[in-house]
DNA sequence: ATGGTTGCTTAGCAA
C-alpha cells in the first residue's frame, strides 16, 4: 500500500528547490499539497513529473490552491465540492490512486472567531461533511488528509491557553471537524502517538519554531479499510527547519502491505 | 506588548 503525505507549502513557487528536493528524496508514493497560490497553467507539473509524479491540480491565482501527486496514474478527479455553492476558493480536490479515493483539503482558517471568513469556515466544514457522506460509504477506502486550520484537542498546542481563543482551537471550529470524522474517519497520527503534539504548523511570526510554540493543525484521517493497515505516522518536523521552510511541515502515513 | 514574518503584489491583504 502507498505511504500518503499532505503538506501545506505556502507557495508552490516560493517553495520550488526545497519542494522538488523533498519529493525527489520523500518515501511517500501520494501527496498532497494545500496553498499552491498558482494556477494550473503556473503549476510545476514537468519537474515534479522528472522526478515521478503524476499531478491533479486545482489551482488559483494568489491565494489557496491544491493538489493530488501520486507515483501511479490519478483518475476521477473532482475540483471543488461538487455541490450547488458558487465557490471561486480553490479548497479542495479529490481523486482516485492505488484504488484509495484520495480528498485533499485547504480548510478556510476564519480569520477571528464570529468574522465573515470564519462563518465562510464554518459553512465550508458543513458542505465538506456533505459532499463525504454523499460520495462515500466509512466501509470505502477513503483518504481525508490537508490543512484543517482546526487543532483537534488541547493536546495539539503546545500552549493551549494562548490559542484558546483562536480559530485554530475554537470549540465550534473543533466540534465541526469531530462531526466530519464521525463519519467514520481514524486520526492517524493520534492513532500512532500520544500527546500533547507533534506539532505540524509553527508562526513565522514570534520565534515560534524556536521556542517550540507549534500547533497539530493538519492531519491524516483514513477509514477503516485503509486505517486497519497503518503501521505509523509521523511528520517531517525538518522540513520546517532551514532557509525559506514553509510555516507547516509536512504529515506523513504508511501503512502495511496489502495481502 | 494587538507586537512579529512571509508571500503575493507593489499597499494592503491573508495567514
Amino acid at each position: 500500500m502507498p505511504t500518503i503525505a499532505t503538506w501545506n507549502v505556502n507557495s508552490i513557487k516560493a517553495r520550488h528547490d526545497r519542494f522538488i528536493s523533498w519529493l525527489s528524496d520523500t518515501e511517500a508514493d501520494i501527496v498532497c499539497l494545500q496553498e499552491l497560490k498558482v494556477t494550473e497553467e503556473a503549476f510545476p507539473n514537468d519537474a515534479i513529473s522528472e522526478v515521478g509524479f503524476h499531478s491533479a491540480v486545482y489551482g488559483q491565482k494568489t491565494w489557496n490552491g491544491v493538489a493530488i501527486l501520486s507515483r501511479e496514474p490519478i483518475t476521477d478527479v473532482v475540483r471543488g465540492m461538487d455541490d450547488d455553492v458558487d465557490d471561486p476558493q480553490a479548497r479542495v480536490i479529490s481523486a482516485r490512486t492505488y484504488g484509495i479515493n484520495v480528498v485533499g483539503v485547504y480548510v478556510p482558517n476564519g480569520k477571528s472567531v464570529g468574522s465573515d471568513k470564519w462563518s465562510y469556515k464554518m459553512h465550508w466544514l458543513e458542505r465538506l461533511r456533505s459532499m463525504l457522506l454523499n460520495r462515500f460509504a466509512p466501509s470505502d477506502p477513503v483518504a481525508l488528509l490537508g490543512d484543517f486550520n482546526i487543532a483537534p484537542t488541547d493536546d495539539d498546542a503546545a500552549n493551549p491557553a494562548k490559542w484558546s481563543e483562536s480559530v485554530l482551537c475554537d470549540p465550534e471550529g473543533r466540534a465541526r471537524l469531530e462531526a466530519i470524522v464521525d463519519f467514520g474517519f481514524l486520526d492517524l497520527v493520534r492513532v500512532h502517538n500520544d500527546g500533547p503534539g507533534p506539532y505540524t504548523w509553527w508562526d513565522y511570526r514570534r520565534l515560534a519554531f524556536p521556542k517550540g510554540d507549534g500547533l497539530r493543525i493538519d492531519h491524516i484521517f483514513a477509514t477503516t479499510p485503509l486505517a486497519n493497515r497503518s503501521i505509523r505516522a509521523w511528520v517531517d518536523r525538518d522540513e520546517r527547519k532551514g532557509s525559506k521552510p514553509s510555516d507547516h511541515a509536512p504529515v506523513l502515513a504508511e501503512f502495511s502491505p496489502a495481502d
